[in-house]
DNA sequence: TTGCTCCTCACGTCACGTGAGGTGGC
DNA sequence: TTGCTCCTCACGTCACGTGAGGTGGC
């Protein structure tokens, strides 16, 4: 017949959570003594021991309250549910401890090195500056999101430079972006990119940095489209291309 | 320059929520097109990004914004904290999953049938109803936090019992139940139960249960106390008695 | 025009924490 | 008597969720 300071002390919670789960219905009553203070024995404590294994495993307290008056199957069952949810949760908790560990590794809004190059190098081949800028924003996304990734997509982007029919789509793609979306110019420039897309990445639609899982590269091409109506065009109509002429895959340009 | 609406998709939070960063400060607020909406650049991605990082490993928002604006010198010894933080958070949740997972393998209000037995041979002993339900609630309890301990303790108690001159002192403490505090037999018992102890455990404090890093044996003790004033003074007079004999000792009676 | 998105308040929710104002136990 | 614990409201807090009532974009 212990107290209710008693029963939180040694079971590491407080006194209010006790009373919470009282009135909640989670924990009934116990009895109470001549001048109406709660009085535990075991009984509760093993009671409120089980709602705080639950609790700490992120059930919330109004399923608790239902699975107190639970038959032992569906009590089962849900212990099933729960164990797998927590593992998920542990499973996260890591995947976020790594992130954290990366962002503390190096400042992730300082771009690596290969990335400058990359960038300085566009202003050699005639690119515009609002360009850069852009460009500069989506590698800074996509070093944030994917570290790993960065180095191989940058060389893949450098290389995709070197020959002259990609470069000259990139730059007509860069000088589309004052177009009017139906400007006969637009459509003929996306018939051109579909097709080069194709020559390079062929049409499984395994376009380097798209099997993430994530929707960063839906992020960088919403950011894209939002900054030029001929560039939102030239997305449906590329899209709508290589849809026509393979599976479905994702659009220009890479990042 | 995507919506508030785009990035919350992509990043998998609410708009709700972003726009709770807004005004708590902790990410600072965009470019505003001609109707009000806010615009977002990649550099904003990134930013909440970090920040939603931090949530997820559970760092509170107040704190957040401390970092922001904090020396790299300061987050990083930060995040150094947050990272032990999740990792002690991640090994509690196992131990939580595993208690569940005790939870769902045996009820654990059913008691082991070793100590069914153990408490119908109380009958047989002449033990009065009152000390055989008492009993009853502290292997409950002892089996709800320590079931893999229940085996070793019912055996020591077990045997205990065999030897007369301990079955004839647990015996004289169920019926001291009722004896004022300050009754001679009140102290006598407790210097023989004293002895007995130092007799069986030795004088180094180590009783069965008593090493488990919880406070479950303390929990047993107080209910115990709580149920009679001579049984709490027995239990003050025997610790001072190991005391005296030795270093600090807890007290009677297992479990 | 219609459904969708955005805006800003304001109030709701979940699991407690924190006094306020009073009484009982050692 | 004094400090400690208990009691019951009631309001606060943290991180959002949920309409309310209105406007902009396709």
């Amino acid at each position: 017949m212990i107290t209710i300071g008693q029963l939180a002390r040694y079971l590491g919670v407080s006194t209010k959570t006790i009373r919470v789960y009282h009135a909640k219905g989670l924990l009934p009553e116990p009895y109470r003594d001549a001048s109406g203070y709660r009085r535990y024995t075991a009984t509760g404590a093993i009671a409120l021991i089980k709602i705080r294994t639950l609790v700490e495993a992120g059930v919330p307290l109004a399923r608790i309250r239902t699975l107190t008056t639970a038959s032992d199957a569906v009590l089962r069952e849900a212990i099933t549910d729960i164990d797998a949810d927590l593992t998920t949760r542990i499973r996260r908790l890591r995947d976020t401890r790594q992130r954290l560990r990366e962002l503390a590794a190096g400042r992730p809004d300082r771009l690596p090195v290969t990335v400058d190059r990359y960038l300085r190098g566009l202003e050699g081949l005639g690119f515009s500056a609002r360009w850069i800028a852009l460009q500069r924003d989506l590698w800074l996304l996509v070093h944030a999101t994917h570290p790993d990734l960065v180095g191989d997509l940058v060389n893949d982007q450098m290389q995709a430079l070197t020959d002259p029919t990609l470069r000259q789509i990139f730059l007509d793609y860069d000088r589309a972006y004052d177009l009017a979306p139906d400007e006969p110019a637009v459509a003929a420039l996306a018939d051109r990119m579909a097709a080069a897309t194709i020559g390079r990445y062929g049409t499984g639609g395994d376009l380097p940095g798209h099997d993430t899982g994530t929707r960063i590269p839906d992020l960088i091409q919403s950011a894209v489209n939002a900054a030029s109506p001929a560039w939102r065009r030239i997305d449906t109509l590329v899209r709508a291309e290589l849809h026509r002429r393979a599976r479905p895959a994702p659009g220009p340009p890479a990042p």
